[in-house]
DNA sequence: TACGTCAAGTGGGACT
DNA sequence: AGTCCCACTTGACGTA
């Protein structure tokens, strides 16, 4: 018995079945599409209103007049946003990281408003300093991200770009939210395989039956050599997740409910 | 308060 | 050199 672990390739996507995204489209027509359906409001692909959903979400959680994008938790407070604009990457020397932190930073979220210059070696201090913070997206941006996702596991630049506009995210959070999720996937579907495919461990166990009965009934017990492969990941599928994978495969093999 | 979740950080490899 | 990816790890946050 082998495992075949799929792992997930470009090819996958460039040869898989979704006809939507075809080799070199930039999926912006798809994105466009995506927007007449949220911004409509038929709900017509189980989304409904992300607009205004997002909308009123970046309303209610409007920390910064500079574009607060409604990902960042409603616990957010003052202290924390202070927080966020003091609190930087790891700043290397040539990383393209701190790029990305900046772009984020750059495209309009908490962060901006504070001029904020990083010199590598001062920011390592000052980091230290402050805690991180951690965004919480909102329902609606998950929803479509998992949308896309379960039709799509990569985004070109493009495509990423327009799906981070279309959610008021930046583009670094949609291609860390995909790298993540593609990761969980995985994860979830090697586990689920280890459980599947490995034979049941026999063990005997002597059973009780009564005081008067002395006779021990030897059962025998099988107990799945589910070993995780990570220690402290014995991952529970998010039962908020709305979309089942791109597989049927994958259902039963640690997809999602 | 321990634990689960998850966005973000880190490091290294592959590719152009 | 720049970019993207994977494979974790970290740290904040929610909750049982």
């Amino acid at each position: 018995m082998t495992l075949s672990f799929s792992s997930f390739s470009i090819k996958d996507i460039l040869t898989g079945g979704d006809a939507r995204e075809k080799p070199g489209s930039t999926g912006t027509e798809e994105l466009c599409a995506l927007r007449s359906n949220m911004c409509a409001g038929d709900g017509g692909a189980g989304v409904p209103d992300l607009c205004q959903d997002v909308e009123q979400e970046r309303l209610s959680t409007d920390v910064s007049a500079s574009g607060n994008f409604g990902y960042e938790t409603e616990k957010a407070t003052g202290e924390e946003t202070e927080r966020r604009e003091d609190q930087h990457p790891r700043c290397k020397n040539g990383d393209k990281r701190q790029e990305n932190q900046l772009e984020a930073e750059e495209e309009g979220d908490i962060h901006s408003g504070g001029s904020f210059s990083c010199s590598p070696g001062e920011q390592r201090c000052r980091a230290g300093v402050k805690k991180r913070s951690r965004a919480a997206f909102s329902h609606a941006q998950v929803h479509e991200l998992e949308r896309r996702f379960s039709a799509q596991r990569y985004l070109s630049g493009p495509e990423r770009a327009d799906l981070a506009g279309a959610l008021k995210l930046t583009e670094t959070q949609v291609k860390i939210w995909f790298q993540n999720r593609r990761y969980k996937t995985k994860r979830r579907q090697m586990v689920a395989e280890l459980a599947a495919c490995s034979p049941p461990k026999k063990v005997a166990v002597k059973v009780l039956v009564r005081d008067d009965q002395t006779q021990h009934h030897r059962t025998e017990v099988r107990i799945p050599m589910s070993v995780p492969l990570y220690q402290g990941y014995q991952y529970h599928p998010y039962l908020h997740y709305y979309y089942q994978p791109w597989s049927p495969d994958c259902m039963s093999c640690g997809g999602m409910l």
